[in-house]
RNA sequence: GCGAUCGUAGCUCAGUUGGUUAGAGCGCCGGUUUGUGGUACCGGAGGUCGCGGGUUCGAACCCCGUCGAUCGCCCCA
């Protein structure tokens, strides 16, 4: 026998409990967003690399290192999509999807990133994604967060905070950055190693670093707000505000931070509260849901300013945190004792589900073990088909009654005939 | 890219300071109790101990490499 060739590293074969619990975010997911008539998109799984590297910036680490990228036979490079705003912005451009601006778009499928997996991170791994593009109000921001907030709690995920900030307009987010630049370089010293080169490639991020000599100094930094012009503050004034009129609750997060320029004004993040059974189960991956307002994107792609806003949530980190969702309950299961009886086992199951009752049958193996693998299969109901002394027996026994009129018509009105 | 821990049957795991033919439970297959039933009992199949090399009279066990898994760092679209 020839060797079985192995999984790819960081990809999974979800199965069983596992597999419910994602059906049951992404069929929540499908669900809510119909409620806010966000429109059901389906996207292709690759693209030219150009969508992704120009729509991310071409220097980013995450450009030249964490995309799985090849080239066709025609020697054109393509990359499997690392995010699902790019290959959107793209199609919105090339469809001509301006006439249906504004635009309320969701969708959700496998994304493809080559990094070290670990706890809640694959190298295939699957997101739900919510877009409004061509709409520069506000209050686009709340209705995606809103919507954002009930998926979550149709979920039944508790112990989950909205974390919100603001990156303001192109000229404050440069003036905050030029700010903080100044302040950390001045204590370049007391930062961690990893700090003193984030300096130079990605100061924001320090704001979020989990040293903790960076965080003391993280700490006295300069905030966002004495950078805001007064249209950027305005515009996060109404978010705020208007999400407190739709009842969502959130929390204000000075330090929160996007790693790519193309961001503007709201950047937010679903974050698990410290010490959670949330935060328990997702180890260090902690963001279950993140996103904001990517005004500059259209742009990048060679398309006239549109404004836009978005989330992404992983759908595997969700359905961690949904606990366990059983399989579905086995209504009735249909045992044949007798190679005589299997055709009439098979026809009678096949009426049973006509009639929308689960229904699974016992047919296989040595038939004196038949009945106890239907008994294991925890049924509420035990039909069991016979034929000894020369007669057919049906009887059935009721583990726990179900209320269907159609069920007792059927078991009345069915006769075996043993037939083979 | 870096670090830590771990790889024994289909699954969960034992396996003593290195010492005969590598074990258990569950699951699977077959049989016994001729039974209205989830039980019990008997038997069976299934393992190049992740892979490769080394040390040794002798390696599942020690050493090196490699692949994989898990968790963390970096990064996070």
């Amino acid at each position: 026998m020839s060797k079985t060739p192995q999984a790819i590293r960081g990809t999974q074969d979800i199965f069983g409990v596992d597999a419910e619990a994602f059906a049951f975010v992404v069929e929540t997911f499908e669900r809510v967003r119909r409620l806010y008539r966000f429109r059901r998109v389906e996207m292709p799984v690759f693209e030219k690399t150009e969508v992704f590297s120009r729509a991310i910036g071409e220097t980013t680490d995450v450009v030249a290192k964490e995309m799985y990228s090849f080239e066709d036979r025609g020697g054109e490079s393509l990359t499997l999509r690392p995010e699902f705003t790019a290959g959107i912005a793209r199609a919105f451009l090339t469809n001509g999807w301006q006439q249906h601006a504004p635009l309320k778009l969701a969708t959700h499928g496998p994304l493809f990133r080559y990094e070290r997996p670990q706890k809640g991170r694959y190298r295939q791994f699957h997101q739900i994604d919510a877009e409004i593009i061509g709409a520069a109000e506000p209050q686009a921001d709340v209705e995606l967060l809103a919507m954002a907030d009930q998926v979550i709690r149709e979920l039944g995920i508790e112990g989950v905070t909205l974390h919100l900030n603001t990156l303001g307009d192109g000229d404050s987010r440069e003036a905050w950055r030029a700010a903080l630049v100044e302040h950390f370089r001045a204590v370049k010293d007391e930062l961690s190693e990893d700090s003193q080169e984030r300096l130079e490639k990605n100061p924001l991020r320090i704001l979020d670093s989990k040293d903790p000599r960076d965080k003391r100094l993280v700490a006295d930094a300069p905030k966002i707000d004495a950078y805001l012009s007064d249209d950027a503050r305005a515009f996060f004034d109404a978010v705020t505000s208007g999400l407190d009129a739709a009842g969502v609750k959130w929390q204000r997060a000075e330090s929160l931070v996007r790693g790519l320029d193309y961001y503007r004004h709201t950047a937010f993040e679903f974050i698990p509260d410290e010490g959670s059974e949330a935060a328990g189960k997702l180890g260090s991956q902690s963001t279950i849901l993140g996103g904001g307002r990517y005004d500059g994107l259209m742009e990048s792609l060679g398309g006239a300013p549109t404004p836009a806003v978005g989330w992404a949530a992983g759908i595997e980190r969700l359905a961690m945190l949904v606990g366990e969702k059983d399989e579905g309950e086995l209504q009735v299961a249909v045992v044949a004792e007798h190679s005589r009886v299997e055709k009439d086992a098979s026809r009678l199951t096949s009426l049973l589900r006509s009639k929308m009752i689960v229904a699974d049958m016992f047919v296989t193996g040595s038939p004196r073990k038949r009945y106890g693998r239907a008994v294991k299969a925890n049924p509420m109901i035990i039909v069991s088909l016979d034929y000894r002394d020369d007669d057919l027996h049906q009887s059935w026994r009721i583990e726990r009654p179900i209320e269907s009129d159609e069920l007792h018509e059927i078991m009345a009105t069915f006769t075996l005939t043993g037939d083979t």
